[in-house]
Order: C-alpha cells, then structure tokens, then sequence
DNA sequence: TCAAACTTTCACATCAGTGTGAAGGCAAGC
DNA sequence: GCTTGCCTTCACACTGATGTGAAAGTTTGA
C-alpha cells in the first residue's frame, strides 16, 4: 500500500511515516515512480513504534530492538546475528524497559488507591 | 538541605532541578541570602519526577498527578479537592500510563523471548 | 584577607519528535 | 487536455528536556 493508506490505517501522519524511514525504523520498497510501497505488515509495525514512542523509548533504542520484536520472529531466529554484545544489549534494554513497566505501574497503582480511599470517605 | 546537596543525593543535575522548580515539579524554600532550601522529603519527589519522566510522561502530566502520588497520601486526601473533573483527569491519566505498560511489558516479553528462544536452539 | 566552592539568574545551544508549507512530479476522472 | 489529489524532496520552525557557560553574590576555610 502507499503512505495516504497507511497513514489513514495508523493514524500516524505522512510526515512521521517519512520521519521513521528516515531513522530506519520503516524500510518500504519503492515503486518505479518512487512512491513509496509498504507491505500489510507495516500497519502492525507502525502501531508497535507509536506504541514504544509513546512510552518513552527513542527511535536510537526502538531501532536497536525492533528487530527481534517482530511477529514473525521465525525468520529472526538465525542465532549467527546473536552475539554475545547484542545479547547483552538486548537484556540491558529489557531491564530498562521492566523499571520503566515498575514506576509506570507503582504511580498507577497510587492513582487508583487515593480514588478509591477518596470513594470510600464519601461512601 | 541545598541544591548541591540534593544534586549529589539523586544523581540529578542542578540545572534540572531548578528547571523542575521552574515547571511547578519542586517548590523549595529560600535562605535569607536567597538559596533554595529543600527538605529531606525532595530526594524521593525527585526520584519520583525522574522515574516518571524516563517513562515517557511530560512535566505537564506530572506535576496533574503528583500531589496525588506523594508519599504522605494521608494530608492529600482532602476530598474537597477532587472535583468529578480532576477525577476523571486522573482515571484518564491511569488509563495512559495502563497502556504504556502494556506496551511496554509485551515488548520485554517478547526480547526475552528472543533471547531464551536462541539460547534454546543452541542448547 | 583571599581563594575555592557554592549559589543565584540569564541566555544561548542541542537533540528528538513533530508541524507545516513550498515546489514539483504522477495519476485518475471529467 | 485539465483539474484534482496523491506523491516526492527539501526546508524552516516549534516544543520539551537538557547541556553549558557567563556574570555576579555568598559561604567556608586556610
């Protein structure tokens, strides 16, 4: 599909679309007048990088991850392209990502403590 | 304590500080020669601010939430302030932040997945 | 008393993510 | 053919979070 129809399907404006290519977070084939060609696949790709935007990750890290968080990880599974760095790399951003999960969800929590104890006074 | 202090206790930079104190995060005391005074309690605030700031929220959310995620909940509670408005303010601000953690623990999951996956194939 | 280390405010710079618009090529319908 | 709408690249600008440095006042200790 081309990037109107999958800035449509995303919600994510052309501009962004161009931007993430350019951080090569996106790698669309061209057609032969150059517009850009992007396959089904993209529109869960798209989301997962607004997703992991959103959260605080930057495009360096998600660029570095995204990789190996693919759906169709089969074809990500040649254990050659593993070496021990990546490896490292990729459990060190795992536990960033977790401390992230632990802060996010502990202000969550309080959030939803002090409604209900405020309910509850009201009765 | 003074911002030098309080810098070194947190690993925060001072010029961050005063930039917190500048978007309403802080609001320290002032010595007579004009120095800013924080009392032992900003060492956690400032914990507090930079977990939530590495997790992708703005100062802006931050300082919604924050006078409802202190440690002393109890002089908070004050129901008065909780008007329906901030109320839902704030059931939407957890929504947000349910969603970052979603996100967020789907992708660690699925890099430890990646990893115990190649660590399998290769025995 | 003097120097070193701290503080103050102010300002300019950087980086990532994003908005916006110009200037032009391509495509589909009237 | 012409218009309309999508596409291309390029570029300038803004915002939020941060780095950095200048100029000046304060505190502390030799």
């Amino acid at each position: 599909m081309r990037i109107g129809q999958l800035s449509e399907r995303t919600g994510v404006p052309t501009r962004m679309l161009r931007y993430y290519e350019e951080q090569d977070l996106l790698h669309p084939e061209r057609a032969d007048n150059g517009y850009r060609q992007y396959p089904e696949s993209a529109v869960y790709r798209v989301q997962q990088i607004r997703g992991l935007l959103d959260s605080g990750l930057t495009t360096e890290i998600i660029r570095r991850i995204l990789p190996f968080l693919d759906r169709t990880d089969a074809i990500h599974l040649d254990p050659q392209c593993l070496t021990p760095e990546l490896a490292g790399l990729l459990e060190a951003e795992a536990a960033r990502i977790q401390q992230r999960v632990e802060c996010l969800s502990r202000n969550r929590d309080a959030i939803h403590a002090y409604l209900a104890a405020v309910r509850a006074l009201r009765g």
